[in-house]
DNA sequence: ACATATTAGTTAACATTGTTAATCATTAAC
DNA sequence: GTTAATGATTAACAATGTTAACTAATATGT
């Protein structure tokens, strides 16, 4: 490797292209086998998918999905009812503040998305799996600089 | 950095766990502020975006774009007569094969689309200008790698 | 303590953007 | 040369987002 091609592969713009190469695609493609599957086995859409995620990782209340996802609390209210109608989610009154609304799993809403974590999970691992050890692990420094660079505002 | 640690460090769960954490927020981000500055300033949407961006790159045809962004070609051909309402791409029949449709990005679609590339540019580097050079050189290593992982099907 | 403001969530009306089915024009195939 | 296939569009419609208006509960200020 040359002087002039470590300075490329050192500036933040090698890292924009870089990123614009690989990682717009790279989501187009998980989350194009995320809306097959879960479409297909679980009859559920991507957007109920994520919600019930971020369900799962304990975010429990209508605004707090509403700023996680970047839309509307009237949209996430909305989704939240389809949710409801297909049992995978409880709403149920806050006893601290009666105005929150505390969103639960159900068991079935538990039981699917794990299902579903598992699918993806798996259908992951066989292509990481081609990785070598040290790739791995260079796969994941990467993305901690990456999560580290953007990680505070500004 | 202990045995077990290195271990699950270059597992591919681990791999996923970590994309799990840091690409969709990160990849949320981006788009955010895409969304914004492409509302604000240049009076279009994310998806408008992403279409400019792929006939940017040289694909052309409706079938093409629907094929790159995984949705359907009547999809497409909307949202192309959009872009051509605002006089950012034009349509031309191909004069091989009088089927297609050559889209072409208009001069005003290039300069738009390149002030909001820069504009994107000037943002992510604002964050990443925060790295090492090797933790720069640590991302673009990592993003390739997960590239490689996933650059064919099955 | 009581009127006012704020906050969480929902409802309603509507815009956007996707889908499928049907159609037109053009090219390929038997 | 008729029939089939392909690229694109149109039309009708479904899904999902938005803002504005509303309800209920809690906080605030005098």
């Amino acid at each position: 490797m040359t002087q002039i091609d470590l300075l490329e592969e050192t500036s933040p713009d090698r890292v924009i292209e870089c990123f614009w190469e690989i990682v717009p695609p790279l989501w187009g493609r998980v989350r194009d086998h995320i809306r097959q599957t879960a479409s297909e086995r679980f009859g559920i859409t991507v957007e109920q998918f994520h919600i019930l995620r971020h369900v799962y990782s304990g975010c429990s209340s209508v605004s707090g999905l509403a700023e996680a996802k970047g839309i509307s609390r009237p949209a996430i209210s909305q989704a939240v009812d389809m949710l409801v109608a297909k049992d995978l989610v409880t709403r149920s009154q806050s006893a601290a503040d009666r105005r929150f609304v505390h969103l639960q799993l159900t068991d079935a809403g538990r039981l699917l998305l794990e299902s579903l974590f598992q699918e993806t999970r798996d259908w992951m691992r066989l292509h990481l799996e081609r990785l070598s050890p040290s790739e791995m692990a260079q796969a994941v420094q990467g993305m901690q600089a990456i999560q580290a660079a953007f990680k505070s505002e500004l």
